[in-house]
DNA sequence: CGACTTCTTGACCCACATCAACCGACGTGG
DNA sequence: CCACGTCGGTTGATGTGGGTCAAGAAGTCG
């Protein structure tokens, strides 16, 4: 499992979707499995909204009253440690759930690094439409388990990697993450800072920046501008994310 | 949320209840919130066995034929890495659901460290279970977002503590974790090894042996022996674990 | 008792953190 | 229009926490 992308589609490919039409009215996101009727009503119990970049969805600590699906756009799941560094838990794109948790308020902040589009419902809407469709109960189960799967493989790549190893495999997870959704684009987009993906992946932001210019003189990758990146050599990343080593 | 503790006990509490009688005849485990109806139709569906210590409920790769609820025991979650070591992603302890995966095959090994006893149901079984009874789905659903909180909890950990904060959240979980199970003992089991601790934290056993013998030295735990550990200031621990740095 | 596993302790070293300086892009206000 | 501040990124110099290697000690079990 990818530990960038929590994301499961069983049943239906969602690149034939168009995720800009949202919860009411598609199939998309928690939604995905549900039949017309139920989308009717469930369009009466959420709301569509777009966002400007670096606004907040939630903060860590908040009641955790609403959930959002994810139309569009990148959020990044960050908690914040008592030294004042924060360490980001996550990134997630259209399609995935966010701020659906176990306890009563929501353990991170979440807050997005593009413009974005979500879906968002009442928590207890939210409970009372899983009781009424248990098929919609059964995907955010799917959801869960996919992000406990992504997360738990993220745990692997901070307990044992390298540095070099921990962004080939962040690279690569932004690459499938990607090519799941939208059509697979040569030149992905990458919205996070090096400060992001250090608090990411558990490296400073230093550390981050020399891997990166390692990667990009050895022809591996390129940053043609724009917050965009271009993967050269996917083999090489890949024995990198493996573990090899190689001497840059 | 504890990175070693994934259970939550809505409802009711679980010292009150007797988990060696298992899945069967006792609302336990993902069992909890049936009726009596429920718990015959699925005492049907499951079967309970025991099991020596170093015993292996599954491999990562195995189909994941199985569900595993933990009536007694402790077992040791973990993955193969390439390179030969382990990483081991979590521990389980009694009402603890173990192999219920998105997945078709198991992400991990599942390996008991001390004798056990499990209900053991077959995955097919327990989808038609889910399906038919919703309030056990939504414990599943329960069980499973206090995972993941526990994991991202633990990533925290993994990603930016010093090996005696790691250590030190560790013995905390463990004790907590013990505490919200089985009565309060002054002296809680601890069957992993040092080896296992580290594959746990991302250090090195002989870190964590290291660490383990500062601790004592200077008073914060002691071990009488038998697999048995004694937190003698735990608030040290505490500040420990919160990043408070200690020159041991 | 001997075989085996686990634990401990020491010496050494390296990957990465830390500290610091600098660059270019961008926005803002005088 | 330029001066200035800010923010993200790059690069270098230096230090250190914990990994690695190695050798014993201490359980533990047949």
């Amino acid at each position: 499992m990818n530990p960038l992308d929590s994301a499961r589609w069983p049943g239906s490919d969602p690149r034939t979707q168009d995720p800009c039409l949202g919860c009411a009215g598609k199939r998309f996101g928690i939604c995905h499995p549900l039949d017309a009727s139920a989308l009717d009503e469930i369009s009466h119990d959420s709301d569509r909204h777009c966002l400007p970049a670096k606004s907040v969805l939630f903060r860590e600590g908040d009641a955790a009253a609403r959930a959002f699906s994810v139309l569009e756009g990148t959020v990044k799941l960050s908690r914040l440690l008592p030294d004042g560094r924060q360490q980001v838990v996550g990134f997630r794109f259209r399609g995935d759930l966010v701020g659906y948790t176990a306890g009563p308020t929501y353990p991170f902040d979440a807050e997005l690094l593009t413009p974005g589009q979500f879906c968002r419902i009442e928590r207890g809407r939210l409970d009372t439409l899983l009781r009424r469709y248990p098929l919609m109960e059964r995907r955010v189960l799917d959801l869960c388990l996919g992000e406990l799967a992504a997360t738990q493989e993220h745990l692997v790549t901070l307990a044992r990697r390298s540095a070099e190893s921990r962004v080939a495999a962040f690279l690569l997870g932004l690459s499938d993450a990607h090519r799941r959704r939208g059509l697979a684009q040569p030149e992905l987009p990458m919205p996070m800072t090096r400060g992001d993906i250090g608090d990411f992946l558990g490296l400073t932001l230093e550390t981050v920046s020399r891997t990166f210019t390692a990667f990009k003189r050895s022809g591996w990758i390129a940053e043609p501008g724009g917050q965009k990146l271009r993967i050269l050599d996917m083999g090489m990343l890949q024995s990198l994310a493996a573990g090899e080593m190689a001497d840059i």
